[in-house]
DNA sequence: GTATTCTGG
DNA sequence: TTCTACCAGAATACG
């Protein structure tokens, strides 16, 4: 299958116009074959194929085999492209795009070149995905990745084009008004910098920016760090810990967070909208994280704003396609401690699961020896980030940095840690263990990550392969999760031909455009499909919410 | 094209 | 002594 190639963009690919019926009439020769739930489809980045199909008409079924897929499987830490999986497992070239269509912003698009030329590439294609699902197959029947690959990516496939396809709306009107907002409060702030530096600079350049303020005005002091090229290191760290020196450094901070949600958010998102369907279509990329996420691109949907009040306000611009719709959002409540209790099968852990406890508070209580009634917030705030220390494979250092104790006192809460949670220390012994004997880790269903750093001498290198030996196996299981809802779900909602549509994924959370009349229906099948996607030793709760924002529906 | 910074899970 | 928590993408500056 071969069109214009253009990933990412394939909204703007023009349905064709009724004059100009000779493409459209060409594909409807396939239109069976394509349709047919009996026929596999084999090709290398098929979501892309499907997208573009579903404007001709067409609707693709499986089986699908996609060799992209297969490949990430096999290598997922690295690249899928066609023309390098050629060459490393094929020795062959093929043509080049850039041969073809010529490069940057004066390519072709493939629809502007002769027949003949097409042809051949087309069916160079054809014969390279080919060899490549024969290459492949055997690998993945060896390394024991079929059902993972058969039963979840593929399929999945389907489902990632049809949330694309759906898109989300946007209240481009909320947008234009924050943006106004947006610039004359950068404006006063910006003033404010310039008159305490006594000079006007590029606040947006790190390099001029450490120059005034560690240079002309010598904050800092000993505390001065540098990045790996010798500049002035001024991320949010290092200046949040300079803030009590100067009213400047705040403003600066203030200056950041605003530009940033300006121009990545507020100006960006509406110019991404379809003019087609006044929708915002995401692009998720089902092969680039090399534990098993998915990412977003084109926009990306999954860094929308929440953390502060002001970028709550993009959030809220999220909303329902028309007033007889609702948002629903469904989230995996502490999918990866839940995960880390059933790999580690640590019996505190697994029951404060169990009884249904607050997991930040309890792991407070047992670190701190108090009764859970008596534990502060800020116990519980510390023993949250010792949880998320957990999960990444945590250093007494990396838990002295951000509770901003000395790392002594670190080092004696992570040993007091591990008495309460024995399992789980040896948990972590033995995913490290077994990344040293063979060279790779894997998910609940599978899904393997090499770490071939494993056995470096090196402190460094080693200590980064021993974090991912601990964290790959829980953050791509509660990938496989939640990739088994989305099948599901989707199959659910055609199979009851539904008009709510799945439209966001954000790792642990779902979002759902829902008619209010399916609301009923639809929100408890949600819950119980991603509870019982892949069953743990321990209960799987979700948050659900609905509302006429993203930000209503958490 | 690389480095830095900031947004999310 | 060193430098460290995991996974991503986008905007901007700058050589």
């Amino acid at each position: 299958m071969s069109f214009c190639y253009l990933p990412g963009e394939a909204y703007y690919i023009p349905v064709p116009p009724q004059d100009e019926e000779a493409a459209f009439d060409l594909v409807q020769e396939f239109k069976e074959v394509l349709e047919s739930p009996s026929i596999t489809k084999i090709g290398q980045n098929i979501k892309y194929d499907l997208v573009v199909l579903q404007r001709y008409g067409i609707d693709v079924q499986g089986p699908l085999y996609d060799t992209m897929l297969a490949h990430y499987l096999l290598e997922p830490d690295m690249r899928h492209n066609m023309d390098l999986l050629a060459e490393t497992y094929l020795n062959y070239s093929p043509i080049s795009i850039e041969t073809l269509l010529g490069k940057g912003k004066h390519q072709l698009t493939m629809d502007k070149l002769p027949p003949l030329q097409v042809y051949e590439y087309a069916c160079e294609d054809a014969d390279v995905t080919l060899q490549l699902k024969n290459y492949f197959d055997p690998l993945l029947e060896k390394q024991g990745l079929k059902r993972l690959f058969h039963d979840v990516e593929n399929p999945l496939l389907a489902v990632l084009g049809h949330m694309e396809r759906a898109g989300v709306s946007i209240d481009a009107e909320a947008l234009a008004e924050s943006s106004i907002s947006l610039e004359t409060s950068i404006k006063e702030i910006e003033q404010k910098i310039f008159e305490h530096a006594g000079m006007e600079f590029n606040i947006g350049s790190p390099k001029q920016l450490g120059e005034v303020l560690f240079d002309k005005m010598q904050l800092g002091g000993s505390k001065i760090k540098k990045t790996k090229t010798g500049q002035y290191a001024t991320g949010e760290e290092i200046l949040s810990k300079l803030a009590f020196e100067h009213e400047i450094v705040q403003l600066i901070l203030d200056h950041r967070q605003l530009t940033k949600l300006k121009s990545t958010y507020v100006d960006a998102l509406p110019q991404l909208v379809c003019a087609e369907d006044n929708r915002l279509h995401t692009s998720y990329n089902q092969a680039v994280a090399a534990t098993g996420r998915l990412s977003s691109t084109n926009p990306n949907l999954q860094n929308i704003p929440i953390r502060t009040e002001k970028g709550r306000e993009i959030r809220k611009a999220f909303v329902p396609r028309d007033e007889n719709h609702v948002l629903l959002s469904a989230d995996y409540s502490q999918i990866e401690l839940r995960i880390m209790a059933h790999f580690s099968n640590d019996a505190t852990m697994k029951e404060a699961f169990q009884k249904g406890q607050d997991i930040h508070a309890s792991t407070a209580a047992k670190v701190f020896h108090v009764p859970v009634d008596q534990v502060t917030s800020d116990m519980r705030r510390k023993a949250k980030t010792i949880n998320f220390g957990i999960i990444y494979g945590i250093s007494a250092f990396g838990l002295a940095e951000r509770l901003a104790i000395p790392r002594r006192e670190a080092a004696d809460i992570i040993e007091a840690y591990f008495v309460e949670f024995p399992a789980v220390k040896q948990y972590m012994d033995s995913a490290i263990n077994q990344a040293r004997e063979q060279e790779y880790v894997e998910t609940l269903l599978g899904r393997r990550r090499y770490l071939r750093d494993i056995n470096s001498r090196n402190q460094n290198i080693r200590g980064y392969a021993e974090r991912n030996a601990i964290n790959a196996p829980i953050q791509g299981t509660a990938a496989d999760i939640i990739k088994i809802a989305m099948i599901n779900i989707d199959q659910w909602l055609r199979d009851e031909k539904l008009a709510t549509r799945m439209i966001l994924q954000v790792h642990d959370e779902l979002v759902f455009d829902v008619p209010k009349e399916e609301l009923e229906i639809v929100q408890p099948k949600i819950e119980e499909l991603m509870k019982t996607a892949l069953p743990l030793s321990v209960p799987m709760e979700i948050g659900l919410g609905t509302g006429d924002n993203w930000l209503a529906a958490h």
